[in-house]
DNA sequence: ACAATAAATTTCAAGCTTAAAATTGTTTTG
DNA sequence: CAAAACAATTTTAAGCTTGAAATTTATTGT
């Protein structure tokens, strides 16, 4: 863990005057900014899900796995999916399910290699995809719409960087 | 389905001066915000997640239910807790069995209003939380050790603004 | 060729989550 | 004082999510 940079050589603005007042495993400030990340995030995906289930009948997982895969006309395989979406690969064999059933997507099962599923959006899947796409664009530049392109851009910056951090941590513990 | 206005006869409300770079309805920027923001919390709340099941062999909502009490030492509201926790009462129910049966909560149903349920931590659930507590801040500082206390702060007041957005966007809509 | 190994996916058990309906208890009002 | 309205919580049904174990298929070393 950071933070007991005792012999800090850094720039002038760490004054003694902040430091002096936290305690050595004071980590009052990184949890305050890890609450406020995980509040942004929880309102603004609460309330998406909550309006693809209204004007859309869908969910979320759907509408993200129907994402990753417009950009893939040749469809991709689930193991790819798995990992952009960031999600266990049992849960991509059950969204897939329902999404087939649907008429969503397609499935093939690789010729080459029969361990190996391919999905692809179907036509119907692809249009549906679209209109949802659309509107879900419009209700977060809705949400966002208080921030400045400025603000946004900063946002965007410092996000980049915690998530380098947090990447880099994640890669340090094994 | 976006962009396939093209015989569009409304009026040109769109100012040529500002939307002079983007075309009408372009959000793409407010998106790349979004998925980068979601991305970061994903990262942190999974590798949590992780860290509290293999080291705690606890969960996330537990967690943060028994973080709610900590700091109402006479006690907590069925209601005030699943409002704090921004989820749904019923998730609160499931949640406060499982704790009450682990010993970690109490649940005392109050004399003038037999509809209310006050939980407390029990002895053993705060020394249980307090362990606990002490090892999720070091997570969360090491995560975001990235950071300079400068950087964070600006990222503390973007999230600000993006929270005061986002909760005025969805006052508006009823 | 063939056993061991590895890879892709599915199954399983358990828990989380939600919205809506139902239940239980309280308050307000006619 | 009832009846209606309201409030707090629980139940229910459905879907999401995970890690671990199992399954199926391919590859590799001998």
């Amino acid at each position: 863990m950071m933070g007991e940079d005792k012999f800090d050589t850094s720039p002038e603005w760490v004054d003694g005057e902040t430091k002096a007042l936290e305690a050595p495993g004071d980590h009052r400030a990184e949890l305050r900014l890890w609450l406020r990340l995980l509040t942004c995030s929880t309102l603004v995906e609460s309330e998406i899900r909550r309006r693809l289930r209204e004007e859309f009948d869908s969910t979320l997982p759907r509408f993200d796995l129907m994402a990753q895969l417009e950009r893939a006309p040749d469809g991709m395989v689930l193991g790819e999916v798995s990992k952009r979406m960031m999600v266990s690969p049992g849960n991509i064999t059950v969204l897939v399910e329902r999404l087939t059933e649907s008429g969503h997507i397609s499935r093939t099962t690789l010729p080459t290699d029969r361990r190996v599923q391919v999905i692809a959006l179907t036509p119907f899947g692809r249009a549906e995809f679209e209109k949802m796409a659309a509107t879900h664009a419009d209700w977060i530049s809705d949400l966002f719409a208080g921030l400045s392109p400025k603000e946004s851009g900063v946002l965007m910056d410092e996000l980049a960087k915690l998530k380098r951090s947090v990447i880099s941590a994640l890669a340090k513990n094994t």
